[in-house]
DNA sequence: CCAAAAGTGTTGGTAGTACACCCATGA
DNA sequence: TCATGGGTGTACTACCAACACTTTTGG
């Protein structure tokens, strides 16, 4: 080739987490680099020759925080020549959902850290990560509407208010418990299975359900999809 | 910078037009480089250092089409190290619609032809040209369906048929005609002018209409979106 | 027995769908 | 006057939103 660029290629990850407990929370990593060292970043990093964009992202999650992937889809590229002040780099992120289990993390090759955030605790974040973030944010409400993407943010077998929670929360609006159960069973994308939840404080203990991938294909050939 | 990265990013667009004689077509240019020298492909090129990812878009569909574009956005990044033979290109595409009057092109630099092909009738393209434009129809179909972005397709004025047609025609089934204009006027989105169409061969001139920007942005504000 | 959370049905309003005839124009 | 496409209303159905009391458990 015989043009001269000098533009890089990143990669970077916004990694969405939820639990009852702290509402929606994003992974992040503490630069252990320049620039911005010592800051919170969205994890990821430069692509490597003869590297596809997804291995890239799953290579540096992997190295930066060990998390077990549930969901991934690209979400969009940042390409301002001046969102990083070293060179021009063009960075296609990526948008991921972990299951509580994957709360457990553990820091690697290029972060001192990696630290899971309740959304509303947000701090000042590296380059343009905040955009990302948003632009994150606003795909992940659109989608829980209109696809049944909620499921892969819990475990494989959850109680029903579990599901109304995370919608009601990432949704930021309250939620009718029986009308919302009316339109997500009108699916049958839900199993009921005859477990029921344990030590959860005090109150009834609510049925197990589990997420019918097998149902989601046959809805999804037909075309029908899912909305809230 | 001290890595070795030997990725270049290009743009390239798929620019969709319609008329009712000729349904939806993509706007397609005869590559006048190797590889694939005479190959159709879609409008595109390599970034230039200092540019953003737009302005490169922006740049390559002015050189090699000079078609006004009236509306874009991006639509997903290709990053298969073999989708180019003579290097690993990553391409940020981009998803852009003209409105009929832009059906007169001229052809430039980088192209020896720039020329438009209803949807039926592509040919083979260059590169992974079939995979991206396979992504953007799904786009446009997907938000022809809950955004109001089909007007971007007709002239200012237009008479209500030729909206249904573009409807019926990209979504590939019937509309009744009565009912698609009931939920089309809900949105109080469409102002009838008081002319009529000229010379449509036969039959009853239809009224004209436009479609009205300001209340499209009222309705966003509100957060109310359209849905056929 | 008290507090906390889960479970469950009915009704009224609204929006969607199906459907057929008349009107204005050019040839 | 005929062929072509434009314009319009109603009735039925299905879905959605609003709404409150009972049940199960732990303390």
């Amino acid at each position: 080739m015989d043009i001269k660029q000098n533009i890089f290629v990143a990669v970077d990850a916004v990694v969405f987490g939820y639990s009852s407990a702290q509402g929606l929370s994003v992974l992040l990593i503490k630069r252990k680099n320049e620039p911005c060292k010592g800051c919170w970043a969205l994890p990821g990093g430069f692509v490597r020759n003869g590297e596809s964009l997804e291995d890239a992202i799953y290579r540096e999650l992997h190295e930066e925080t060990a998390v077990k992937i549930n969901y991934l889809e690209q979400l969009y590229s940042f390409g301002l020549p001046t969102r990083d002040p070293r060179a021009q780099v063009v960075s296609v992120t990526y948008f991921a959902l972990v299951r509580p289990d994957a709360f457990e993390i553990k820091a690697n090759t290029d972060a001192q850290e990696a630290q899971w955030f309740a959304l509303n605790n947000i701090k000042k974040l590296a380059f343009d990560h905040h955009d990302i973030l948003e632009v994150a944010l606003k795909r992940l409400r659109g989608k829980l509407q209109y696809e049944p993407i909620g499921f892969e943010l819990l475990d494989k077998k959850f109680p029903f208010s579990e599901l109304e929670n995370l919608y009601s929360s990432v949704l930021n609006r309250p939620l009718d418990r029986r009308n919302f159960k009316k339109k997500i069973m009108k699916y049958g994308l839900l199993d009921q299975t005859d477990e029921v939840q344990k030590h959860q404080g005090s109150g009834r203990p609510g049925k197990l359900y589990s997420f019918n991938e097998k149902k989601y294909f046959e809805l999804k050939q037909r075309g029908i999809l899912f909305e809230i």
